[in-house]
DNA sequence: CTATTTACTTGCAAATTACAAGTAAATGCT
DNA sequence: AGCATTTACTTGTAATTTGCAAGTAAATAG
């Protein structure tokens, strides 16, 4: 059985929706760049209380999708570790941007209102930054 | 019955995606940013064939969330208008920063491709240009 | 005055998400 | 060695969302 992936149309729009358009997945990314997680154990205790089900479905397909990378952690057979591939870590500009958005119109945590201010007076530059520190790690390769 | 909006988190991010995180809502605000359409019926001969029930759904859930007006026609009684507020016409960097992201990481058509390499050059021009136009003609208010 | 356009609504099937519980292998503790 | 716990899920079922086809009702067009 070949698996067609029935793309809606041929703008990034839709095409970028159909793979991480839903509550979910942009979630699960901030965790693993923004918060620094690794392991499903991890990201299930997110704020926002992700169904275990919703999780593992979303895991698979952010892999399948090549966001993520799933190995084995060093030392312990029984643990996993998300990690984002350069396509996952290429996400940070829009979640960054939604957060934007979100601090502006929505009723966000103080903190988060006060990193989002200082942020968007440099925006290039601190954008930039997590992203290379995010890449700096994918090329240790540990 | 009071209607109590149930927030996931008070992350930017999470009560943002409640809003417009789903399949359909940022490409009805693509085409109301970026297509100029403006009525339901335009709305519904999107590329990606959107139902008419969602369409309906998603529209009301928008103009709810302040995203959009309904307003009648000049000189016609059977047909509406959707516009841009301000609070809708700030997705646009959002939809934008997706569409960048597609261009690379997508098979998107050529014509796309091209555009994205330009704007990119200049982002924030390109995108504040866009976004000057559509705040221009929400102050007409014709 | 009939046909078409415009903006939907309704009904029902299919898919996705939510919630609760269970499982199975690995590890930690005594 | 043996039992509890951790870790990463799977399974079942209910609720919600989406997809598709059809219908409707007011306004306009010929």
């Amino acid at each position: 059985m070949v698996d067609i992936k029935k793309t809606r149309s041929s703008c990034g729009l839709s095409q970028s929706l159909d793979i991480f358009g839903d509550k979910w997945s942009l979630l699960i990314m901030r965790d693993l760049v923004y918060f620094g997680k690794e392991t499903y154990g991890d990201l299930l205790k997110m704020d926002e209380g992700i169904a275990t089900n919703v999780l593992a479905d979303k895991l698979v397909v952010l892999e399948k999708e090549g966001l993520i990378t799933k190995e084995i952690f060093v030392g312990s057979k029984s643990k996993f570790k998300y990690k984002l591939t350069q396509k996952g870590i290429d996400i940070y500009p829009i979640i960054m941007e939604i957060i934007f958005w979100g601090a502006t119109y929505c009723e966000v945590y103080p903190e988060q209102k006060a990193i989002v201010k200082m942020s968007k007076e440099n925006r290039d530059a601190f954008v930039q930054d997590i992203m290379k520190n995010k890449l700096k790690e994918l090329k240790e390769k540990n």
